[in-house]
DNA sequence: GCAAAAGTGTTGTCCTTACACCCATGC
DNA sequence: GCATGGGTGTAAGGACAACACTTTTGC
């Protein structure tokens, strides 16, 4: 077999756009919620899209999705982490366009994100009907994605303010995976691991008795080396 | 905002081209192995890559994977499922090309299975260490993932013979996980699940007493719709 | 009979589950 | 004082880890 050029090679290539599709959860009034943006599309105006947009040529597709994220909240170094590629041909009314979807948390309160464009809302996961594209199925995937990560990951503590009840973990959890949790059991869990931080502190303005504000210990955790042996299907 | 017309959209994208790249494991002489072929690229002369194609307009990149899955070994139905991309602009020498990693796993003693390409061979996953493009850190990461699936989803019997001892089985798990395993603590785990046909037949031509041999029953797992939650990190 | 691997059980520990009552706070 | 959720303990069952000896076969 003959050897080849790399260079005539790549330019015999078909070429196709990409791009990366950012599903953001957050978590807010006891629900998971994602945050989408009008399509600007005539095709599929009036309906919701996710938050998007092409890789430029010299681009990782990484750098593209965090470079989204930073575009559409002002932040950066949010949890981000690649999902799948979606690549049906007539995916996109336009033309062949690839698509790597991308699934990402963060804390719906937190100060520095501002919601300027009025075009960008938080919608609730479960009341999303039709989306533009194959968005719906990327929405699906990606929430099926994080209903398996957080049970394997401190992933949940990225969607709840630096201090939190005990409550507020529960009804995330609860909220993601949709079921309810035995509270004591679930308490007797995370005390179990020992990586809350008691601030000693209490909730303030909760018509009801406050329950303690704790905070996750990332330090001890990332200390953790242990690689878990465990078959079990 | 004005709304936008699509194709005018996607033909302002900049295009590059894709391609899939499929990391086969098989398991023969209790060792991992990957099937690879050698590079036909002049800057890789000499060195060893993974199977891939680039992936052709109006293809589903899932498809292009199977497509080279089947023009390399003959064979259709064999597991496959996609890792990731990996995109370095400067990854291939002969310019801009994203790559989406699969993974496969098949039966090295196929029967419809013929290497007929002399430049095609079988690698110890262990024994690797040079290779062509970023196909070694792919080849990583698609072991990792491997490690991970395997214990949580039946795949390991795709690389096995449809009849097996637990010996065998025992070996491939502790092949791929790189941790030796009890091996009493092993047969009671497989035994519990209650998976694995007895199929009343022994080992041939072993040079110690034969073991029984077993089928995986798949139909029974399919079944199974179980729905596990398990917080544990 | 020897080498090599098959096959088998028990015990302690830990994790998970199920379940019910009193407590602190706001109103 | 009443409504609301906070906070706690126990007992039973199941899963996992550690561990050694006898059996069967080929040579």
């Amino acid at each position: 077999m003959p050897l080849k050029n790399g260079e005539q090679l790549v330019a015999s290539y078909p070429k196709m756009a990409i791009t990366v599709d950012c599903v953001i959860f957050g978590f807010d009034d006891n629900e998971l919620k994602v945050l989408l943006i009008r399509s600007d599309l005539e095709k599929y105006q009036g309906l919701w899209s996710l938050l998007g947009d092409v890789v430029k040529d010299n681009e990782e597709i990484d750098a593209a999705a965090y470079r989204v994220l930073d575009q559409r909240t002002g932040m950066s170094d949010i949890y981000l982490d690649q999902v799948r590629s979606f690549s049906h041909p007539n995916r996109h009314p336009g033309g062949r366009v690839v698509t790597i979807a991308y699934c990402s948390l963060l804390n719906i309160k937190h100060h520095s994100f501002n919601i300027i464009d009025n075009e960008l809302h938080w919608h609730s996961v479960s009341s999303i009907s039709e989306m533009a594209f194959d968005h719906k199925e990327i929405l699906e995937t990606c929430h099926q994605w994080l209903q398996k990560m957080v049970q394997e990951n401190p992933l949940a503590f990225n969607l709840l303010p630096d201090k939190f009840s005990l409550r507020e973990l529960q009804n995330l959890y609860e909220a993601i995976l949709g079921v309810e949790l035995d509270r004591r059991n679930f308490r007797k869990k995370f005390a179990s691991m020992k990586l809350l931080i008691d601030l000693d502190e209490m909730e303030q303005d909760v018509p009801h008795r406050p329950g303690k504000l704790y905070q996750f210990n990332f330090e001890k955790y990332n200390k953790n080396t242990r690689k878990w042996i465990g078959i079990d299907f």
